[in-house]
DNA sequence: CGACCATTTGATATGGATCAAGCGATGTGG
DNA sequence: CCACATCGCTTGATCCATATCAAATGGTCG
């Protein structure tokens, strides 16, 4: 079904003690502004983060596991706006509230900024003004992105979204899929068969091997890009 | 074919002169703004404004016409982002460069300003980055919208055109469709074909009644607001 | 009037949805 | 430790919405 088997709150309030091993001192300030002042929180797989029409007045970022968007529409279908990885920033909406509710895919780890820390820090860093503008660019056109990955054909999709995951990943690396096949059928506008009768297709072809159903190795990262288009 | 028949530059750079009839002293003062400085354009039908790849400095508003935006992708289909109308203010592109071109679609006139002048300005006037930020919001959400739009069946999607057209026109009067058949189509991720059938069925069954081609009228938006979730 | 182009309408094909069943992991209780 | 229920994934058979191909209609401009 479209419902979670759980969505229970978050399942602890880490302790802020302890490495904070990831941002290295070069890293831009804002990235650097979150890993100092954020909040370290831990979700279980499938519980929520925020809810679509809370008021949007933090800004999070995964430190581990992964973490998806998604709107339920009227009729029942659920949309997935993004998946989000480590490193990956999220919640920055521009209206008050936020339009897709963020939830877990898996275990994860996050840290969490109030808006109004960042927006008082920007007046004594105006580079951090111009990240969140940066940010802001990226958000706009990884949807602009999903428009253009939504026009094309099943295996065209499914293509673009494993080469989207790729990018979290070193060349000759198995690549990790934390959601479920319906998370990504959700995240495609396809169907749950679609997306697996596709993949199994192209593993058959030879053009990618899952190791597991979470797990793929792609050869030639060019070559599968060709199918993409 | 997808080309359109003709690709012109500007056809004229229009005089500054006459009244500004547009903007109210009590308009926002990014709107204002555009009003006094902005630098009136005029452009024939399917004349290029901007082109993609080319660096975004400048941010336009609609005085009268319609614009559109577009991409080609790289299998010679045809997306076109958004359909722009008198008021609204596009060319905001967070990133440097413009992912879509805008093409006005009917002749049309324009506001033009440098985005380094708002720049300028809004270091007197902070309302004026609010109101950028506020502007970018818009953007994002009417994008998202957008991918919600593209999941949807053809009657819905047709539907959800109309309603957005709507929102520009009062309530009562008949809707002006100044874009072609294919324009919408490829708004919507259809063929003309399926968007001309759509169309009238929905004339057919009451729903809506067509003037003209370009010129529909709305009995009860809220009815047809039922046909499009 | 006649050429052209946009739009509509008709006939047919097809990609992906839907319905249904099988399969393989993972977990649970006896 | 094993039977067995459960859940997510895959596979198969069929259906249907929309694409595709083709032609008719209608509006616009010379």
């Amino acid at each position: 079904m479209l419902m979670p088997t759980s969505l229970q709150k978050p399942s602890s309030n880490e302790t802020r003690s302890g490495r904070r091993s990831e941002a290295p001192p070069d890293a831009p300030p804002l990235a650097r502004a979150i890993e100092v002042i954020g909040v370290p929180m831990t979700y279980a797989g499938n519980c929520e983060i925020y809810g679509e029409g809370e008021p949007a007045d933090h800004l999070y970022k995964v430190v581990r596991g992964a973490v998806r968007t998604s709107k339920v529409l009227a009729d029942g279908r659920r949309q997935i706006g993004s998946f989000y990885l480590p490193g990956d920033i999220f919640g920055l909406e521009i209206g008050n509230d936020h339009a897709f509710s963020a939830e877990a895919i898996t275990d994860s780890k996050v840290l969490v900024v109030r808006r109004s820390t960042l927006v008082g820090l920007a007046s004594f860093d105006s580079t951090i003004t111009q990240e969140m503008w940066k940010l802001a660019g990226r958000e706009l056109a990884r949807i602009q992105g999903h428009i253009l990955l939504l026009v094309k054909n099943a295996q065209e999709r499914v293509v673009s979204f494993l080469l989207e995951m790729a990018d979290h990943t070193p060349e000759g690396r198995p690549i990790e899929l934390p959601m479920s096949r319906q998370d990504i059928a959700d995240y495609l506008g396809l169907t749950v068969e679609t997306v697996s009768r596709t993949m199994t297709a192209l593993d058959r072809d030879g053009a990618i091997h899952f190791l597991t159903a979470h797990s793929v190795m792609v050869r030639q990262r060019s070559a599968l890009a060709r199918l993409s288009a």
